[in-house]
Order: C-alpha cells, then structure tokens, then sequence
DNA sequence: CGATTGACGTACG
DNA sequence: TCGTACGCCAATC
C-alpha cells in the first residue's frame, strides 16, 4: 500500500497524546500541502484497513466539529471517547478547541 | 481505462 | 462578510 502519504497521515494521528485533537488541514499541511486535507479524510475512510488502530475521534474538522461521527460507528462513541480524554465536547462540537488542539507541524517539530 | 466521489481547506469573487 | 470554485490523491463505479 501508499507507504508514504496515508501512512503518513495514520502515524501522524496515532501520535496524537491523550486528550489532545487535531484537524485534518493541520495533518495534509504538515505533510504536504494544505489543500490536501481530503487525502487525510480519505485516510481515515481506509483507516479500518489499516492492520493498526486509528484513534480518528481525535481527528476533526478545522471548525472542531465531530464531522467523522457517522463513520465512526456510534455517534456518542466518538465524543464519549473525546470527554473520557479530558476534551470537552458538546453537541459533536469541541468546546475551546484551541486548547486541546494539537498541531504535529508544531509538537512534531519539523 | 475514464469519470466521479470523498471524514476538508484555502483562494478568489 | 458570504458564496462559489479549485486543489490534493486514491478508490470506487
């Protein structure tokens, strides 16, 4: 398989720490371009192809908007998941996103 | 093999 | 400030 962008984007999501989200612009920037968010989302769609799991609740939208909910299975799954990690989400919204955003171009250090 | 879609985001009007 | 168009790459139809 893509040894190069997608697992990219699965180890970069799989760094993620505990209680900490990040949005998929944030991802497809880090590794490329900022355009190339759809390539993270599309990703995430494939991640259950992955032999790893990936903790995609911990991925979101730029707005912080649980978006990834309907494939994750259980709607409340992905924001039980998010609160039991510390980040508070309401109504598939992540209150003071900014706090709990976590950006690899940053904590990666590149 | 060619066209369209897909967990989004940025740029331009 | 709000709305529409484009870009990225892979997978599916």
């Amino acid at each position: 398989m893509q040894e190069n962008f997608f697992n990219q984007v699965y180890e970069v999501v799989k760094l993620i720490p505990k209680g900490k989200v990040t949005s998929y612009g944030a991802i497809a920037k880090y590794l490329s371009s900022s355009r190339a968010s759809r390539m993270v989302g599309w990703a995430m769609n494939n991640c259950h192809s992955r032999s790893e799991y990936i903790p995609a609740h911990r991925v979101v939208n730029r707005n912080g908007l649980l978006i990834g909910k309907a494939f994750f299975g259980k709607e409340n799954e992905m924001s039980l998941l998010l609160n039991d990690e510390g980040v508070e989400v309401k109504d598939d919204q992540i209150i003071n996103f900014k706090n709990h955003f976590w950006d690899p171009s940053i904590e990666l250090t590149l």
